[in-house]
DNA sequence: TTAATATTCAATTAATCACTTGAATGATAG
DNA sequence: CTATCATTCAAGTGATTAATTGAATATTAA
């Protein structure tokens, strides 16, 4: 008898997309895949699970609707299914780092304080490398930038950092970026640069972040 | 040995927030609270399940940071942490809408298919209920009214509508409004004004929407 | 104090979840 | 065709979850 009302169908529904995402390892997943699409194996050794447990996250996500898969040959490339999912961890960081002590302490402990010097706005960095005034430094792996980046961006990812900073000019002050405001990729590189004596400050945000408030994105 | 990243236990605590919007119970009970602040008592009584459980699901929404409790002599009141939470809501809702299939079909079969007229937008409903071309219609319980409601609206819950049709107006458009987007009361309310000659429309979201927005509330 | 009421806690059950392991599918290369 | 590789499926284990029931706590009323 009494059969589910239309609301409580749709609210399993949207539960179950809440619950896809109610999990560190898929939010790992989809951190990775809003820089671009992904194969299977290789989200599983960026996350560090086995193959047939990233396979069954995906599998989640894509039930939720969350991701979309594309079969090309033997691989599978799971990418995002599109900005609303964007939004939607924009929105849970927001809720998390206003509403949860925990989370406004690491985020304070980790991050904001690590980085003394006030982070770059996206706005005024698109401004100041149009006019050659600094250097935008990607550290994000190859593929990540190569699936979009800030115009005019210099790709070194974080690993090789170390031995290419001669590729970076001394005296401009450089910007790096990386996933997005939780990735830690950034803050090494701001550290490593300022020890070898350059002027470096962290972007306030990730790429992800950056395309989704309609700023201008490079390919290739 | 190998303890977890910053990175890992900020993805955990966020997690755990998307965790508790998993579950159909918890967001019945959000959309009341998103209301104004309710006692478990009628929080139990309007989802019908029992108190210990609606106690149980408080208690993991209040450890995600989504509600705060108040006590008040033998009365805990609880309510919505904030409204980063709507927002959350919100993106949740729009990710169903646009990327999964079966939330989109139970969207448009018994929400907007039911709504053959156009629901009138927000910022339109403002400015002709001013110039009193329309009577605004609040059919929510006397409660949630009072914690707010549309600047003059009259309030008659869904369940007296049937009875007191002779305190609306027949010759005034009636936009009638609830708790949402996924709240069927308006879409009854619509009906009944219908059937019984009075020309009626719904607003196209409910209360907390209308906040949201950054549009007046009246209160008490 | 005693009785009544609102809420929470504790113990239980059935269901679901994350992860592992090993096998099954499906596409490509030799 | 056979071997190889990427992915998925299926089964199993230990942990977590939703809901029920009954007891415990805390506040108010008599």
């Amino acid at each position: 008898m009494s059969n589910p009302t239309p609301k409580q169908i749709l609210f399993e529904q949207l539960a179950r997309i809440a619950a896809a995402l109610g999990s560190a390892a898929r939010l790992d997943l989809l951190e990775i895949l809003a820089q671009g699409e992904r194969s299977v194996d290789q989200l599983a050794s960026l996350t560090g699970h086995s193959v047939a447990n990233t396979s069954q996250h995906l599998q989640k996500l894509r039930q939720a609707g969350l991701t979309l898969g594309r079969k090309e040959g033997q691989y599978v490339f799971y990418r995002l299914a599109g900005d609303e999912v964007l939004r939607m961890l924009a929105a849970l960081r927001q809720t998390g780092e206003t509403h949860v002590a925990e989370i406004d302490r690491l985020v304070h402990d980790y991050f904001s304080s690590r980085d003394q010097m006030e982070p770059v706005a996206a706005a005024d960095l698109l401004d100041r490398a149009r006019k050659g005034l600094v250097t935008v430094l990607d550290v994000r792996p190859a593929e990540e930038f190569e699936a979009g980046h800030v115009p005019g961006a210099v790709n070194i990812p974080i690993e090789q950092l170390g031995k290419r900073l001669g590729e970076l000019p001394k005296r401009k002050e450089v910007v790096a970026y990386c996933r997005g405001p939780y990735c830690l990729m950034s803050y090494e590189a701001v550290e490593l640069l300022r020890r070898k004596g350059h002027k470096a400050r962290r972007l306030e945000n990730g790429l992800p972040e950056w395309r989704l408030a309609g700023l201008p994105v490079e390919l290739g």
